[in-house]
DNA sequence: CGTAGCTTTGACCAAGCGGTAAAAAATGGA
DNA sequence: TCCATTTTTTACCGCTTGGTCAAAGCTACG
């Protein structure tokens, strides 16, 4: 029998550093366009040091998106069948707003392993999150025909408030570059809720 | 006086076939990680041949990014301040919902372009795009200050036109992970249309 | 057919890549 | 203080990277 050791305050503490060093460097160019030397760097260790924490390359940026995953739904999760409808909705849509100002960096990390074909999350997608969408579209689809909501598809409703929202953190530059770097999130916001409030009204 | 040379035959067939290796490959591993030799042998050609017709990486790169700009802004460029308001911002939504569909790899070379912070493009974005922007933008205002359409955010209007319509291209693994690979662009249409009649009635 | 100019190839290079091995250094509990 | 264990470093490996170069092969045109 293998006895696992505990884990030492120097292995906590240098693991969460390279994590935040490989999110930072993964989440601005992707997997492969990331080094090793980069993130160690960034964490303020040598290379040889971080794959003593971690196995490989590969293996930092699993543990980054395993995760990420949860995390990310966690806001969905939270959509209550029993609540109102309308504030349900809008809810979700504010606290994956919120995610996108408090957290761009994971939200870049995400986009870019989707948009590279996910390699490395394809199962989660389609066992996971594919579950959850199916079970929160029901009961969106619920609320849709007993009338509480306006007749909506409950899946392109909710690919509307992922990339509505994500659009801030992961196109940040571009939003930026076209506003003149005024903080966006206030106006996104009243913007959104009137979309949203609009969108559903029956 | 150094004479420009007419191009060849060859050249011109080569350089093509070269691009579009190259929006293959650059679409889905980005800029840093993708290589000569993938673009190379995606093209059917060897890696010097390759660097026979394109100076360096960057270049092969550049050419597509500056192409695509231009077309990419067209469908904005074309709405029409003397058209009817709402008929011309969902007749913007569509043609960009189009292009989602037809060139999901452009979409997708772009996304990791900003995704990455857009260093090869950063200018066009705070010059050409944001004056396009601007423009249009105040065509919208005056729309709503006329009370044709309802009030809404002009700039945040067109980013979520942007965020919707690309979404099908740049996260199309996802959307077909959850709906299970239905040809999501019809139930994408009809969304879109009700949603953008609905914000836009006064 | 000959040849000047265009095109392709194969051999190569220096730098960077992910990862390994072993020894040196630091740590911590008895 | 000692010493077993954990942590860090130095030196290195084989492979891939973007890019060069010179020679060979090909084309088109007079």
């Amino acid at each position: 029998m293998t006895q696992a050791r505990a884990e030492t305050r120097i292995q906590r503490k240098n693991k969460e550093l390279i994590l935040e060093a490989a999110l930072e460097v993964f989440s601005t160019y992707g997997f492969r366009g990331s080094t090793l030397d980069q993130i160690a760097a960034q964490a303020g260790l040598s290379k040889p040091n971080l794959l003593y924490y971690f196995p490989s390359k590969e293996a930092v940026h699993k543990e980054l998106l395993d995760g990420l995953l949860d995390t990310w739904l966690d806001p969905l999760r939270a959509i209550d069948p029993e609540g109102d409808p309308t504030q349900e909705i809008l809810g979700y849509m504010q606290r994956k707003l919120e995610m996108s100002r408090a957290y761009p960096r994971e939200s870049r990390l995400f986009a870019n392993e989707i948009l590279q074909g996910a390699p490395r999350i394809l199962d989660a997608l389609k066992g996971e999150l594919k579950d959850l969408v199916d079970a929160k579209s029901q009961v969106i689809k619920s609320w849709a025909d007993r009338g509480l909501i306006a007749d909506v598809h409950p899946q392109h409703l909710l690919f509307s408030i992922w990339s509505l929202t994500q659009h801030y953190a992961d196109f940040e530059v571009q939003v930026e570059a076209v506003l003149g770097d005024e903080g966006p999130f206030d106006h996104a916001q009243e913007f959104l809720d009137h979309l949203y409030t609009r969108l559903l009204k029956r």
